[in-house]
DNA sequence: CTGTTAGCGCGTTCAG
DNA sequence: CTGAACGCGCTAACAG
């Protein structure tokens, strides 16, 4: 209940110097008497002194703080975005605060409130499925509180954003499947409020135009990312008059659900229908068969997000820049989708 | 750069009311007009005020903040605790600071250090493969801030604890091996520094004693953790004169990376030597064949530390209670040591 | 080089 | 029920 903070002034009177004094010592100023200071510093190490941030952020108005704001923590992709941004923000002495939404709206609203009162410089952003109001995330902006989205972005907010070209993965992914052989790819379609749900949409209807296969809205099915729904969603396909040879799946883990489902049916993967997915998750190159999947380059979104959001924090507010980077995708194709792999070397 | 700040200040100014007043609106204090405070409220809110956190953590000494520290971020296991960390957290009004050491020690004092300048209010801690000394950590204690260990905890701290009886789950394991004929299991055991390491060998120790299997130090193989070497060891292990018909890994990531190993080599799992690993990694139940482990309570393990913890934030250092909790696992049978799994309903 | 003073935003006394 | 005054731990601006 009761904590012991070894204060600034604790360390004055033992010394029997100034507060000032101490503060200087602590802080590398230039003018302090090297004697002194050496006798602060030792002090100080030996009594556990530890700076109380809260009092220099309140002073200062800076509390070296980062939020983040993610969706969710299940699949290996944004833990992954996360470290690295950790890794980046800490390189400029920045922490990180985190927190999930579990894909609700409102669990993402009160991170966003919590994030606002603990006076974080700047917030990383990926929303969830379910947001398409943005009032919570527009009151940083209206605070001068920077704001950086990645992959699951904000389009009608005018702010920095990292994301990759799901567009062009997803048309290369379609373009794949064709060249196998493939004539009827169904798609699972992520929400609509989702801007990557619809670059990977259109990347899948242009591939298909391109070599002219009349688009079948029958296999496209609108989806909410809920796993549960992949194997009713499945089995719908799969009983249609002209069933699908191939399935892509707007993300990996509902890849996944779908090849499990395909192998209880008994269908054969790739012959009967090839599976594509979308990410590249851990598990995607260990299970049977392997996921052909569109790869992100994780690190990188991580690391460039968090730059642009610390740059944007040593910005006045009128010299914010709200540039989108766009990254590549990597297509990478494995056994779901062709019968045999090419081995990579290792 | 600058932040626009509400504070309490200006709304007082706008309704001309003193600060106080507004303070007890924004707080619902009982000696307070209900006109009033109904005004305070709606203004507040029309001019985005959100109380600073950090200003209240610094008079009432108070953060509402708890510092979580984990080793890794890559496997699932460690987020799907923080998941269940933070729901509870949030339950009782409290929030959490993140940071991932990447299995480095320095990370780890590091990231300690932080937690300590901001004034967390206890600290969840899992530590490093290579944590040996722990003073870092004794600093919270002599500070009256509580710390709660879970999974890899320090022994010779004596706080809260809440870990799962890897004794038990790794003797469980190593019977099953044992009943399905296996007579020569390799560990690959964990650092001594981890007590997770030294629970497992122990549990697979007994139990080949218990069926009278003599010892072969042989077999055993003392790993650091790198995944990287695990192809290393398991050819040493395969090229040994009686080379081992099973191998128990000390954790999933470790088993899947045996797996792809053997797959390579060409060896038949679990016909020639079988494989299990330890957690229930998410990707453990996707691949081929899919991996036998022991399951943790990841959720429960979340909660309770949490919930222990809150227990000692609210309580006087003298009255802190130093109990260990132990959950217990759950063997999960799958291919990789057993032919054909009995079909688990869903 | 060092000491003194003010004040960051807010809750909490104490008077009225 | 409300207002004024104080101080949390610290830095910054000013004097010496």
């Amino acid at each position: 209940m009761k904590r012991h903070q070894t204060t600034i002034l604790d360390i004055a009177k033992e010394l029997n110097i100034s507060k000032s004094t101490v503060s200087r010592a602590l802080t590398n100023h230039p003018n302090i008497n090297p004697e002194t200071k050496k006798k602060v510093l030792e002090l100080a190490e030996k009594m556990d002194y530890q700076r109380n941030m809260l009092a220099i952020s309140l002073i200062t108005n800076k509390s070296y703080t980062i939020g983040v704001i993610v969706p969710e923590f299940i699949s290996s992709y944004f833990p992954k975005v996360i470290v690295s941004a950790q890794i980046e923000a800490s390189k400029a002495g920045y922490n990180i605060i985190i927190s999930q939404s579990n894909e609700s709206y409102e669990t993402e609203v009160k991170n966003a409130k919590v994030m606002l009162a603990n006076q974080v410089d700047g917030v990383l952003v990926s929303i969830t499925k379910e947001t398409r109001n943005y009032d919570h995330l527009k009151i940083f902006q209206r605070k001068g509180i920077p704001i950086v989205f990645f992959n699951r972005i904000c389009e009608e907010m005018i702010v920095p954003k990292v994301i990759v070209d799901d567009y062009e993965g997803a048309f290369k992914l379609v373009e794949h499947l064709l060249q196998t052989g493939k004539k009827r790819i169904a798609h699972l379609a992520g929400p609509d409020s989702l801007s990557i749900s619809k670059g990977r949409l259109n990347g899948y209807l242009d591939a298909l135009k391109k070599h002219h296969i009349e688009i079948d809205e029958e296999l496209i099915i609108p989806y909410d990312l809920s796993l549960r729904k992949v194997k009713i969603y499945v089995k719908h396909l799969l009983g249609l008059e002209n069933p699908p040879d191939a399935i892509f799946a707007v993300n990996d883990p509902t890849a996944i659900e779908v090849v499990q489902t395909i192998k209880k049916i008994g269908l054969r993967i790739p012959e009967d229908i090839a599976i594509a997915g979308y990410s590249d998750d851990y598990a995607s190159s260990l299970m049977e068969p392997k996921l052909t999947t569109v790869a992100q380059p994780v690190d990188e979104i991580g690391k460039i997000a968090t730059q642009m959001l610390i740059d944007q924090i040593n910005r006045e507010v009128a010299d914010w820049k709200a540039t989108t980077k766009m990254l590549k995708t990597k297509l990478i194709i494995r056994s779901s989708t062709v019968k045999e792999t090419t081995s990579n070397p290792e």
